[in-house]
DNA sequence: AATAAATATTGACCGTGGTCATTTTTGCGA
DNA sequence: TCGCAAAAATGACCACGGTCAATATTTATT
């Protein structure tokens, strides 16, 4: 063999991911066609699925992505001083999430790796998330009694929680923010310190 | 007007209704067809989504009644002595909810009232919850230095969350419970108390 | 009882995700 | 340069959720 996949292969892939991109740009990720990609890639139905298992997983690949360079951002972020300036840093991978319905239930669903053996590419986020929190949690002025990675865990957890409940009720980002901070104080503050 | 609804229109429901579980018993919720479901109703298709938004309103539905029971359940145990306790009593609840991946699926989606204003029969069954798990939370020996229907909302998040994971690698029921039991010593349990 | 208005039911039809036997393209050895 | 086997692409086809104009049934009015 020579290679693994041959370079037409990769072409079209590349060709679909673009397509993909472009649609989405231009209208939502909820309202992307199979069709209407394959048709601007100019390939046929078939060959989509023969280059990603369903739409999901393209969904899974784009979103992954998208999460990933805000997780870069995170990343560059300092240690945060309060709860208050974790919810702030958070904010544009926040955001994201709840840009659209559509967008946060393929989150939901694959952000467990999926039902399937293979990590996808939202799961990894997560995982990249919780690696890349912790160290951040823990020179953090917070609660020194815990493993900073379940920390950093839980913070997730309430992320979906107070996410989920945004999408109820369609109020602005206000209430999201103050759940999420009243989360964080009783989770990562040591109890005693009474400033929020 | 006499009723806002004939007769006619609640057997028609009723008939829906029983040919779903029927069909739910005897395969899974994942496998449930409309088709199948009005065959057996012995109605047309179109009746069925005179009944229902659509087959998420039904599973909403049919979900939420089950939920609801298992929720009575809980409702009957005293007060948790202990994290343990707590996880041996949410058992049968959190055991439905992982029954099935759709079933969880179905479940996170509507967790949050569902993108609708009107709420729903799995979001008013998670109300519930929070109201009924509060006052055990406040009445058992955790923390007190925080609202209880906010521990309880905590519980309700480290559920999903310890439930998107436990999809990831199939493992057996074990790591579940134990992983639930971490988040719930960390959240719940007052700091200093040693013992787990 | 006759008629009209409101409500429920019907089923042909559509959109869209996904399949698969067949055909085309590619890489490679002779 | 000519097969030939493996990989990739094709597009007709299917499954299934959901729609809607037409029809049937019930209720209210006289």
């Amino acid at each position: 063999m020579t290679q693994p996949v041959q370079t037409r292969t990769l072409k079209t892939r590349a060709r679909l991911l673009e397509a993909a991109r472009e649609v989405i740009s231009e209208t939502s990720h909820g309202a992307l066609r199979v069709e209407e990609v394959v048709r601007r890639a100019g390939v046929a139905k078939g060959t989509f699925f023969a280059h990603f298992k369903d739409k999901d997983a393209l969904m899974d690949r784009l979103i992954g992505e998208r999460m990933d360079l805000l997780l870069s951002d995170l990343e560059a972020c300092p240690p945060p001083q309060s709860t208050a300036d974790l919810v702030r840093d958070l904010g544009p991978f926040v955001a994201f999430m709840r840009s659209e319905r559509y967008v946060f239930d393929v989150i939901l669903r694959y952000s467990g790796a999926a039902a399937r053996e293979e990590i996808g590419p939202i799961a990894a986020t997560f995982e990249r998330f919780i690696l890349l929190l912790a160290p951040k949690l823990a020179a953090a002025p917070f609660r020194k009694d815990a493993d900073p990675a379940m920390l950093a865990e839980g913070v997730q957890a309430f992320i979906f929680n107070a996410l989920g409940l945004s999408f109820c009720a369609l109020h602005s980002d206000d209430p999201l923010d103050g759940r999420l901070e009243a989360y964080f104080d009783l989770w990562l503050l040591p109890p005693g310190g009474a400033t929020a």
